[in-house]
DNA sequence: TCCGCAGCTTGAAATGTTTCAGACGCCGTG
DNA sequence: CACGGCGTCTGAAACATTTCAAGCTGCGGA
C-alpha cells in the first residue's frame, strides 16, 4: 500500500481495465458511465487507495481550489473570528483556505501576496496595512479577485466589506454622553491605521454635535492596538490631575480597553463609577472580562462570510461589479459603563 | 498586461529569444547561465509580469511546498499561538501553511485531512480530537509525515510534541498546597480530552503524595474548555456550603479559569483571598485579566516551531526516526493565587 | 439488410514546469 | 591540427489530470 509512489488515474485505469478518460468520468460525471463500469472503477480506486492529485487538477484547470485571507494582526481574536466566517463560506464552496498574518507589516504582506499569486488562488481577502498600497492594485491587475476586509478600498477599485467606523465612534461616545460624562478620553493609535482614524473622527463629530465643550474630549495616543498599550494609557490617565481627569474612556479596540480596564482595577479605581470604559469589536473576551466590557460590536463572522461571497462572485460571475458593503455597528452595553442593573 | 492568460515560461522564452530550459535555469540555477542571457531573461520576465505557476511546479516535483496545521479549537488563542510558531518555521523553510480548524469534531478533522492529502502537502501537524483515530494512521501509511501537537501519539507511531500535562497538573496543585489550601476544586472536562485527563491525574497524584485528605480534592466536570463553562462551574462552586467549599480552583485551561474568575468577581468574591485560581496554558489574556491569572505556561510558539521542525525532518531526512518531544511546563504565579506583593 | 442513433468508452492533446542528456562553440594544450 | 574540456544553451520527456472529438456497440425502425 505504502509501496512507493501514490497511485495515479493511470494505475486505476489499468487495474479496472478501462481508459483514463473513463476513470476521470467516474469522478467528474458519473452519470455518463455505465453502473457496471463505474462500480469496477470505484472498487479499483478503493483497493489502490487512490487520491486525486490536486496540483494536476489545478494545472489543467488553470486555477486552484483555494482562497486566502491575509490578516492584519494574529494576536487580535477579532481577526480570527473574521477568518472563521471566511472558512465557513469557503467550506460551502468546497474551497481550501490559506490563512496568513502580516502582523501589520507591509513587507510581510507583500511576501504573502507574492506567494498567493504563485499559488493561483481563486481570490484574496485581505485586511491590508494600507489599502492604497500599490501591491494590492497589482494583484487586481493580474485578474485575481481581491476583497478588502474591515476597510474600504481606494476609490472603489476593489470590493470591500467593513463596518462604518465613524458611526461606531459616534455611538460609543454618544452612549458615554448619555451616561452624563462630560470629560472623555479617546484612546487609540497609531493614526496611520484607518480604523483608528475613523473611530476617533466619529467620536469628535458627535461630541461637537452634542454641543459638549471641546476641551472635554482628550486624545490619548497609543503606539499599537494591544493590551500592553492599553495598560500604558491607563497609567498616563492616572497621571492627570483628578479634577481634569476624564471620567470615561472610549478605546479604539477591545485589546486596549482590556488593558486599560486591568490597569485601572489594579490601581484601585471602580469601574464604571470612577472610570467608564467602552471598547470596540466586541471580541468574546470583552464579555468575559472581570467587569464585562461595553463594546461596539462588529458582526465579525458575518464580515468574513460576506467578503468570501463577494470574492467568489468576482471569481465566477462575468458581470460582477465591485461593491462596498458596509455593516452597521451596534453598541453592546455592559457593566463597564452601566452600573447596578447589569445590562448584560 | 491583464490582457488574458498569465504568461508562462514559454512566453518568457520566446520574448527573450532563448529556450524553456534556460528560463528555468535563470530561476533555479542562475549561476549556470551567462550574465548577458540572464539579464535578458530577467528583463523579459519583468516586462511580461511573469509569475511561476506553483501547481505546475508541484506536479513536476511530486509534492507541494506547503505544510498544514489542523487545530483543535479555533476559539482558544492557545492554538493560534502554536500556529504562529509553525508559521515562523514554515517561513524559514519557504513553505506555505494551511491552517484548518476541526472545532473538536472528528468528522471535520477527517474532511480537512482528506483535502490535505489531495493537496499533497509536505507534512501535517495536528492537534487531534483523538490521537488513536484510524484516519491519522491512514495519513502516515500514505507516506505523509505527520506530527501530533500537544498530545503524544499512539505507541510512537508518529512524532509528537507536547508538554508533560501530568507534571503541569502537579505543579499547579503543589503551588496551591504551598499557599496553604486544603480544599481545592479541580475544574475541567470532558475527560475524553487527553489533556484534561492528564492534568487532573497530575493534580490527584501530588495531592496524594502530599498526604492531603482525599475528600479535600473535588472534581467539577465541565462539558467543554470554554469561558462559558468556566462561569457555570463558578455557579456550581458557589452552591457548595461555605465550610466545605474549596478555597482554591485549578482549571484545566485558561478559558475555564477566566470564566470562573469573572463569575466569582461578579458574585462578590475576593480573588485570591476567598478563592485562589490557577489556569493552564498561560495565554496572553491570562496576564491581562482583572486579577492577573496564575497559570501553567506551555511554550506555545516553541511547541509549534519544534513540531514543524520534526515534520520537516521526516519529510527530508531519509534516516528520520520518530521522536516524542516533551517540554516542561512552568508555573507563572500571579495575583490570582498570591495576594499582596504582585508576583507578576 | 441497412441506417441512424443513443449510450458508453477511448485516445490524444493540453496545461506549465523541471530535469537531463546531449549539442554547440570556443579555448588551450599536446 | 586534433582533442578534451568547459561554459552555455537546447529540446524533449515527464508529472497527473481533464476535455473532447471520434469510435464502437447494439438496437429499433425503415
Amino acid at each position: 500500500m505504502a509501496n512507493g509512489k501514490a497511485p495515479s488515474v493511470k494505475d486505476v485505469a489499468a487495474s479496472a481495465g478501462v481508459s483514463l478518460g473513463t476513470v476521470s468520468n467516474v469522478m467528474n460525471r458519473p452519470e455518463v458511465v455505465s453502473p457496471a463500469t463505474r462500480e469496477r472503477v470505484e472498487r479499483a480506486m478503493a483497493e489502490l487507495g487512490f487520491v486525486r492529485n490536486e496540483s494536476a487538477r489545478q494545472l489543467r484547470a488553470g486555477t486552484s481550489r483555494s482562497l486566502a485571507y491575509v490578516m492584519l494582526d494574529g494576536s487580535n481574536p477579532f481577526f480570527h473570528d473574521v477568518a472563521q466566517g471566511i472558512e465557513l463560506a469557503a467550506e460551502d464552496a468546497d474551497l481550501s483556505l490559506f490563512i496568513c498574518n502580516s502582523n501589520s507589516r507591509a513587507d510581510r504582506e507583500e511576501v504573502h501576496l507574492d506567494r498567493l499569486v504563485q499559488q493561483r488562488v481563486q481570490g484574496v481577502l485581505i485586511t491590508p496595512v494600507d489599502p492604497e498600497a500599490p501591491h494590492l492594485a497589482e494583484i487586481g491587475r493580474r485578474g485575481i479577485p481581491i476583497v478588502i476586509v474591515d476597510r474600504v478600498g481606494a476609490g472603489g477599485a476593489f470590493c470591500s466589506v467593513a463596518v462604518d467606523d465613524v458611526l461606531g465612534g459616534r455611538i460609543a461616545v454618544e452612549h458615554l454622553a448619555e451616561q452624563g460624562h462630560t470629560r472623555v478620553a479617546v484612546v487609540g493609535g497609531p493614526e496611520a491605521i484607518g480604523q483608528v482614524r475613523e473611530r476617533l473622527e466619529g467620536a469628535r463629530q458627535i461630541w461637537a454635535e452634542l454641543g459638549l465643550p471641546p476641551e472635554g474630549l482628550t486624545h490619548l495616543p497609543t503606539a499599537a492596538l494591544s493590551v500592553a498599550e492599553g495598560r500604558s494609557a491607563g497609567e498616563r490617565l492616572a497621571g492627570i490631575p483628578a479634577r481634569r481627569r476624564p471620567t470615561a474612556a472610549f478605546c479604539a479596540n477591545d485589546l486596549l480597553a482590556l488593558g486599560l480596564l486591568q490597569q485601572s482595577i489594579g490601581a484601585g479605581l471602580r469601574i464604571p463609577e470612577d472610570l467608564a470604559i467602552v471598547g470596540f469589536d466586541d471580541i468574546d473576551f470583552a464579555a468575559a472580562a472581570a467587569v464585562p466590557l461595553t463594546s461596539v460590536r462588529q458582526p465579525r463572522q458575518e464580515l468574513g462570510r460576506a467578503a468570501a461571497q463577494l470574492v467568489l462572485d468576482e471569481a465566477t460571475n462575468p458581470r460582477h461589479e465591485h461593491r462596498q458593503l458596509s455593516f452597521v455597528p451596534e453598541l453592546v452595553a455592559r457593566a463597564s459603563t452601566v452600573p447596578r442593573h447589569r445590562a448584560y
